[in-house]
DNA sequence: GCAAAAGTGTTGGAGATACACCCATGA
DNA sequence: TCATGGGTGTATCTCCAACACTTTTGC
């Protein structure tokens, strides 16, 4: 039906990749914005992002900009989706690999990297304007964590290496913003085996010390159900 | 920490999409698969895929290159994984969005396009060699396949416009690989009022009629759970 | 009337939900 | 001793799994 383009008729795409990451700070889901220093769009918000180099996948892409950007380093990180619209990004036609990173708040200082104007965290529900087509990406990566929550221990991305059982608790009350009963919420957590407790206590203020967890493997996601 | 490349210091990456287009025949998983007639990797099985086009969304693209590859129209479409590790696709730099294609295998009229050699259907077990990395492209189509049966309505998407609830039973075994109980089954996709009885029967042997059902929103997978 | 697939309910068990009180600590 | 969050068990309910016989048709 559509005439075929001829091999290399037309420039290819820029292929970039783009990172969402997310924390949980002060039991709110927040969100790292890079302000972009460079045309187009300067002065405008937007997710780290940037081109893939000739020699690098797609993942190493997006840590590195990552990094280059906000100096974050050392994320959980999981492909979620490819943007490639024409128009989406102004005038340049743009492929977008969006990524999903996840951290616990704690680990992290923020650079701001050598193109960008500044770097900041957001809570999710108040973020600014952003670039292009950023906001989408956004809602698909909050709305795909969500879903994940159910039916995998991605939460445990969130946490320290250690942590109590009511910190976790907090982390999946603060991202399907609703309360949990806590003795519910501890047994089917621990049922699945993918936490263990440690001998230690967390002493946090005038009350009973909580007792430490650990992920059984850290880096790992398991898919539950 | 990495050399940051200049802005278009390199050239981009050639972006392809590809379809992985499955259907149930004779309750079997079925692939269907073009056998390449130009370089590289002339004769070799590959799945439908081509280059985006400058003005063409990346849907467009999985639809219009599996149209002139195969023949194949009007087949439900969802993004899969976005593959992109350097090398995958020979010396070339190719990132490859990859498609999931699903629909009834009735419909199905095939073509053998102008760049093609041969198009046929394959037994999802019964693969030949695939080029480049396609045999992990089809390993990720499937086991999302899997999975999605579990928590959506996507196996509609296999079924002619009425179909009978025996029908719809035999491609949930034909993708689980087991047997479901048929009370049971029928109780649970019943319960999910995707689907509505219409007046009419099928007719097919010496034995009783089954009654005709059809989907209440034939294009749109419904998320169950 | 026989072969072949269609159609139909009930019961028991597992897993989820709802719910309230005692414990250990710091101030 | 009081305020604060940590920690624990049971009863009920809901959902899922197992299971067998009757119906309708074509030959």
């Amino acid at each position: 039906m559509t005439a075929r383009p001829k091999r290399d008729a037309s420039p290819p795409p820029a292929v970039t990749a783009e990172v969402t990451l997310l924390t949980i700070d002060d039991a709110r889901l927040q969100l790292l914005l890079v302000r972009r220093a460079a045309s187009p769009l300067a002065g405008v918000w937007s997710l780290p992002g940037g081109r893939v180099g000739a020699r690098e996948c797609l993942e190493d892409c997006a840590l590195r900009v990552l990094e280059e950007e906000t100096g974050v380093t050392g994320v959980y990180l999981e492909q979620l989706y490819t943007f490639g619209k024409p128009g989406r990004h102004g005038r340049e036609r743009v492929i977008s690999v969006a990524y999903t990173a996840l951290a616990p708040r704690g680990d992290i200082a923020l650079r701001v990297g050598p193109d960008v104007a500044d770097t900041r965290w957001f809570d999710i529900d108040a973020l600014p304007k952003l670039a292009f087509d950023h906001d989408e990406i956004v809602a698909v990566a909050v709305s795909r964590l969500r879903a994940k929550l159910d039916y995998s221990t991605i939460a445990l991305q969130f946490m320290d290496e250690s942590f109590t059982l009511s910190e976790l608790q907090g982390v999946y009350q603060s991202i399907l913003g609703q309360p949990l009963d806590k003795r519910n919420f501890r047994k089917q957590i621990l049922a699945l085996e993918s936490i263990e407790p440690t001998s230690r206590y967390a002493r946090n203020g005038s009350h009973r010390p909580a007792r430490l967890f650990r992920a059984k493997h850290p880096r790992r996601v398991e898919i539950i159900k």
